[in-house]
DNA sequence: GTTAGCAGACAAGGCAGTTGAGTGCTAAGG
DNA sequence: CCTTAGCACTCAACTGCCTTGTCTGCTAAC
């Protein structure tokens, strides 16, 4: 297969450009009068059937115009677009919105989320930071009856997690001062950390396991332990992306329903992007794996001092505006990164 | 209007028994053949043609059979149709979901919701009640940064609220003699009550709003404002209506997935449910204000010492098998207000 | 009051014809 | 050698027409 030519790229970069507007398959007579005029029909029907060879563009019937595969999208990400900077206007919708509000992170992220939304004018998604990459603020224990302990921890940025916990029956005197002891003994540390340091603790502890810090080495290690499981996502504007023409095939709309339904896939595949620096973009099988065909994501780790935390995306039709999402996401990415800089 | 006959009332049941198992127009034919054999289809074509004239029944066009109007089924619901009970399988793996699990009343909730989707095959809501109907088991401040106190609020049953206050710099140890305070001070009475007690004891305290008590009653009441704002809610088995071959109209399936994504609406016709006694079915104009025409709810209220808390229901397509899920809304509303009874 | 029979309505499905958009190929022109 | 005009061909989408099957309303007979 050769390098695509200049006037290869521009043929593309045109036909992408209007499919991403009309959703239509386009034929050469558009591209020529539309785009490239100083091209004549003919020479941009030769071209495109040497991109459909390459596979970056096919046909749904021999007498329709031509839509660019999931190849030819990647192609066109690869080099082609020309990445627009974000708009003054977006930024400053983007910080005020972020900045509003009672500093909850939750509600922060569930903001953000939707002003991702509105401005992408598609679904938008954040997976939220695990709370034991935050730093430890507090913990709780509070007797609820003889066999069950709630526990409550609290994140320095304001992020709580509770958790019941079953087991004998302490008296609310002596959890408190449990609790004391972890509050005083685990300042300062991510909760990762403290759980690892409570361990290490625990097993040089061990013999003592009847001592107060014993007993609240263990009742701590059994609280973080259930931490581990959970992992908060927000998804919104889900109904933007319902609304749009391209789901005019009942079919096809009820699988993305129900793919939007069946968020454990959309984190599994979040999660991996987490690791990757940058903004990815996500089409063609990967998309498929979630009954997403005809869809793409663009999608970007967030972090924290630098330690990927949690993802955020936009999902919509593949034929979207990638030279405004990416920027989008991208930026946002940052000001999530840079807001919980100081938490 | 006449009051309907003997022969009327079968009538109307039979076709809506068709209708319920179909989805389809029911023709005279076929009440004639599999219902009523003794009757020929004239005389069920006369008795429809009644029927139709009191607006019990309705024609999509001039040659099809009959469907049910919504007055159709009010009709029917009132007298007709005869309740069967629950069987004992639904009755055991109902208590066999809701007893399973930590005892974190937000999860059991959501068993619960899951299993009347699964029975009923249709979607389920359940609005969780509202924390401050719950018994205050405790509360904690915890001072997050100089302007921001968090505060959480546990009840005995387990259930957990958390808000962060704006507000002027306190220290952490003055913080812990706020909660020690109330939390000694409001034992055993519910939120709400401890909020109202707060009040009084406000104003009677006012002059010394510096005292320590002061101030615990301060922020004591700032935070149980915030409370009454939030409304939690759980709905499960969307998917199962979406897949209905009900929904073989695209603007149709878009109605209703848009309709199931605006919650408001949802929970405030369900508050309209809390106060009645027993289950409830709402259907025609009730559901149409919620962009579900055709589409119809049982829902009922669920109480604690019978002090309604929260409510439940079962959404799906108007032809329901109301005889099968009357019973169960109303059986599974009667056993969460046991379990809320001794929490 | 009930029923049989008949005419009329109409959605749904199959079929043929038309239209229009778009292609591939070929041969001529720069 | 690249570009372009022209032409034949393909095919989805739309249209109108016809057939079929179902169901009704009406009327006259039982």
């Amino acid at each position: 297969m050769h390098e695509l030519t200049d006037r290869d790229k521009s043929i593309l970069n045109a036909i992408i450009r209007e499919y991403v507007e009309t959703g239509e398959p386009v034929g050469s007579r558009i591209i020529s009068r539309k785009y490239l005029y100083t091209l004549s029909p003919a020479t941009i029907r030769n071209v495109m059937a040497d991109l459909e060879e390459m596979g970056l563009l096919y046909q749904p019937h021999v007498s329709a115009g031509r839509i660019p595969t999931p190849e030819g999208f990647r192609c066109y990400l690869n080099g082609i677009m020309e990445v627009r900077s974000l708009p003054r206007v977006e930024k400053t919708m983007i910080t005020r919105q972020i900045t509003r509000g009672s500093g909850d992170i939750r509600d922060t992220l569930r903001r953000a989320s939707v002003v991702l939304s509105q401005i992408s004018q598609n679904a938008s998604i954040i997976i939220l930071p695990r709370i034991d990459t935050f730093f430890f603020k507090r913990v709780d224990f509070v007797r609820l009856d003889e066999n069950r302990i709630m526990v409550i921890l609290v994140s320095r940025a304001g992020m709580v997690y509770n958790h019941i916990v079953q087991g004998e029956d302490i008296t609310q005197h002596k959890l408190d001062r449990y609790a004391n002891y972890l509050n005083e003994a685990y300042k300062d540390l991510t909760i990762h950390e403290m759980r690892d340091s409570l361990m290490r603790e625990m097993s040089s502890e061990k013999a003592s396991f009847d001592t107060l810090v014993g007993q609240a080495l263990d009742l701590g290690i059994t609280a973080l332990k259930a931490v581990e499981e959970t992992q908060d996502i927000v998804i919104q504007g889900k109904e933007t992306v319902f609304n749009k023409p391209d789901l005019a095939d009942l079919d096809r709309l009820r699988d993305i329903v129900n793919a939007f339904e069946d968020k454990g896939r959309i984190v599994r595949i979040l999660n991996r992007v987490l690791e990757v620096p940058g903004v990815s973009v996500l089409l063609g099988e990967e998309m498929e794996h979630i009954g997403m065909d005809n869809f793409s994501m663009v999608a970007s780790g967030y972090s924290r001092r630098n330690i990927p935390v949690g993802s955020l995306g936009v999902i919509g039709p593949m034929r979207m505006d990638y030279s405004r999402v990416i920027p989008l996401v991208g930026y946002m990415a940052r000001i999530l990164s840079e807001l919980l800089e100081d938490m």
